[in-house]
DNA sequence: TGTCGTTATTCCCCAAGAAACATATCGGAT
DNA sequence: ATCCGATATGTTTCTTGGGGAATAACGACA
């Protein structure tokens, strides 16, 4: 039988958020719609594959814009392309400092995470009974 | 107006939570609360002084005693000092990874933090716009 | 046996926020 | 002049997490 647990490796997920001293934040909802948005250069398309509501999508890329001093995505309507949004330099630069800051916690901080992930009740393997949810 | 720019260097908070691979969580939330419990020895005046309801407090405690191994919090009902609750030892590492986990955050990242902070709109003085979102 | 403050638990209710729906607009291409 | 797909924005409907009130149990002690 296999040795012990530890089946996960890091399984576990880190949500960080900023909370600036203007009242404004930012957090990983923002910055995986940043990504998308980069990605496909479409706030609706962006906002689909994240499983959210165009409006949403639009509503926190106008909060992003207005927070920072310069915009973090512009978009475009009508036209050839039938309009689009491009994610800035600046942009660019937000969502490279937050996903530092996310990954230098993972790796800065994985004795903290292990020891947490330790002190965890033992997963029920109960595979015939499966009405609980929690 | 440049009456002031970033006088208070470090207002920006973070908040970090994890989700662990078993579908619990943990955040700032609940390490508060422990923490308060251990300063004063009852759910109850813990939840009062976080501004939370009693329900709520009893609920996360609740969840955190199943969540882990070992409860986090033992608690007893009338008796001569008419109840209360106390943090046990397991609950006062799990609060001590996690505020290690904050503070290595806080100190690994001042530079992505400052980074962030110096794109920020500056603050209007005037007229304050109390909108925010996610 | 009654008092006391806290833990434990249920039920009802509501507002904040998301979802859903509905338009209006843009502008190059055909 | 029209089509198209995306942006932009308002209006309505729905969901849900938490608050609040109410209630019970607990157990040492006087």
């Amino acid at each position: 039988m296999p040795t012990k647990l530890h089946a996960t490796p890091h399984a576990t997920r880190l949500r960080i958020r900023l909370y600036f001293s203007n009242g404004s934040m930012f957090g990983p909802g923002k910055a995986d719609l940043l990504t998308l948005i980069s990605e496909t250069g479409s706030i609706a398309a962006a906002g689909r594959r994240l499983g959210m509501s165009y409006k949403r999508a639009w509503g926190l890329v106008d909060t992003m814009n207005t927070m920072f001093a310069e915009p973090l995505v512009e978009s475009s309507r009508g036209g050839a392309s039938h309009g689009g949004a491009t994610v800035t330099a600046t942009g660019e630069r937000v969502l490279s400092l937050y996903r530092r800051l996310e990954a230098n916690t993972r790796s800065g901080s994985a004795r903290e995470i292990e020891g947490l992930e330790g002190l965890l009740a033992p997963v029920i393997a109960a595979s015939t009974d499966m009405s609980d949810g929690n």
